[in-house]
RNA sequence: GGCCCCGUCGUCUAGCGGUUAGGAUCCAUGGUUUUCAUCCAUGUUACAGGAGUUCAAUUCUCCUCGGGGUCACCA
């Protein structure tokens, strides 16, 4: 059975490049009937966990993404990590080391100033005589000083590492006991199971080192696969600095999540010309192998394409549900369909579709000078009063074509164009140009408000 | 700097020795639409460079250049 995780450490919030190795790891687990688990990586005490955990747990949910089964904290397994702490040290494949931190730093400045390579010096590697008094050991581990440790990619192939060029005894537990992170991440991985790791090409370098350490306690490798990283529009790492890089903030922003699923999982893979996945669809063709080598960035115009393609095909009572979360209750507005139809074709992302409801159920309170200009000119007010009596006195208003009927007999019986009485009821109507179309506008705001709206336009602009 | 990874339109990518180098997005133009948007059609734009290997290289090899990652008693 593949087993995958996701294991943040806990910094807060769930970003963008976290959330694809999520979704990666997530889809190849689903793909095979799999388990996708969850571990908190957070060795690092000083850190509220909880709290960054809900915040993941939070964003998972938006998604629609689940972890299986219990969550692991590593901050709960020391004992787990001192036994085998324990046993290595046992068995002679590590040592404690006597170095102190300034001797350490010492070193390697030294080693800096000959242009050497920046390495422990195994000084007690093999020591017999007498331990310095007051220094609290570190306990480091025998990494092999020679020949070649190969890491097998599923996503870049072999890569071949020279112990030599990048292994030292690493730490694998601190002076306080306390274990390091390719120490734990390595017994982790192996304890719960996981055969398939799924995680950013940031961690390649590390997994020599951890690499050792399954070796050294005898657990068998789990299948590599290195995701290249998420670069900002300068090719540079992903910061905070490029936007909103909390998953939660699209939320905010209007996209849906099915957009931002189906944005991430093409960026670094593809199947095909294919650019539309549902989520069925990514978890029946989702495969690690077929992930690129290079990086990629992160560029927002195909992330407002697919939000408008998923707006454009989302049920309306499903928008009137994404609406609520800007405080719009469409649930007793009588023509909702009408105006979310009107309005799905035209918004980018749900915060402008808000807004964009809003434009059309407020009364204006301001009209644009340039529309005004273009629009109100002429005999405009005698048409628009022919319009709006005959508003006044039509019997049953309800469905567009009613209004397009009123203005058609006015455009007739004043033998003028359409657009001569179209742009003034726009702006009578909206208090600017564009939008939808008029005769959807009026029915959707009802005859009351329709003759309220062009009175309030006459009044003003006579 | 050492080690490692990467290099096809601006961007996301297809390609896996022989293609008019394809799709998507963006942009532009035209059409539809009483407006705007949608939609449809058309168009501009790419194999980083140089050596090899081969009848033939975007594709394989090497070098150069460029970009990125990583070098902690952080994760």
């Amino acid at each position: 059975m593949v087993v995958t995780r996701f294991a943040p450490s806990p910094t807060g919030y769930l970003h963008i490049g976290g959330l694809r190795t999520a979704l990666f790891s997530y889809l190849w687990a689903k793909k095979n009937g799999g388990k996708f688990v969850l571990r908190i990586e957070d060795t690092d005490k000083a850190r509220n966990s909880q709290e960054a955990t809900n915040a993941i747990l939070k964003a998972f949910a938006w998604l629609g993404l689940k972890h299986d089964g219990e969550i692991t904290y590593q901050s709960q397994r020391d004992d787990i990590y001192a036994k085998y702490i324990k046993q290595l040290l046992d068995e002679g494949k590590a040592y404690k080391c006597y170095t102190s931190k300034e001797e350490l730093t010492q070193l390697r400045e030294t080693q800096m100033a000959n242009k050497e390579r920046t390495k422990y010096d195994g000084k007690y590697r093999d020591f017999n005589g007498t331990t310095p008094e007051g220094v609290e050991p570190v306990i480091r581990i025998k990494a092999p000083l020679k020949g070649e440790i190969i890491v097998k990619d599923g996503v870049k192939g072999d890569i071949v590492f020279q112990a030599e060029d990048i292994l030292d005894d690493f730490i694998i537990a601190r002076a306080d006991g306390a274990p390091t992170y390719n120490f734990v991440v390595a017994i982790d991985d192996a304890l719960m199971g996981i055969n398939e790791v799924i995680r950013g090409d940031d961690h390649l370098s590390n997994t020599p080192k951890q690499i050792i350490v399954y070796e050294a306690l005898e657990f068998e490798l789990p299948k590599f696969y290195h995701v290249p990283m998420i670069h900002n529009s300068e090719g540079k790492k992903l910061s905070k600095r490029d936007g909103a890089t909390d998953v939660m903030a699209y939320k905010e922003m209007g996209y849906t999540p099915a957009s931002l699923l189906n944005f991430l999982v093409r960026l670094g893979w593809s199947h095909g010309d294919q650019e539309i996945f549902s989520m069925d669809e990514m978890q029946e063709l989702f495969n690690p192998k077929d992930i690129n080598k290079s990086a990629s960035i992160y560029n927002t115009e195909k992330l407002n394409w697919l939000n408008s393609h998923y707006i454009k095909n989302t049920p309306n009572s499903k928008l009137a549900e994404f609406l609520t979360q800007y405080d719009l209750i469409l649930t007793s507005h009588d023509k909702k369909e009408i105006l979310l139809d009107e309005l799905k074709d035209r918004a980018k992302t749900l915060k402008e579709m808000a807004s964009l409801v809003k434009e059309i159920i407020e009364t204006p309170t301001f009209y644009n000078e340039k529309a005004v200009k273009k629009a109100f000119k002429g005999n405009v007010m005698e048409i628009l009063s022919a319009f709006k009596t005959k508003v006044e006195f039509a019997n049953e208003l309800h469905l567009p074509s009613d209004y397009h009927h009123l203005m058609q007999e006015v455009v007739d019986e004043m033998q003028i164009s359409f657009g001569k009485i179209g742009q003034p009821l726009r702006v009578a109507l909206l208090g600017k140009m564009g939008g939808p179309a008029l005769d959807s506008i009026m029915a959707i705001i009802g005859k009351d408000e329709t003759i309220q709206r062009i009175v309030n336009a006459i009044i003003k602009h006579k």
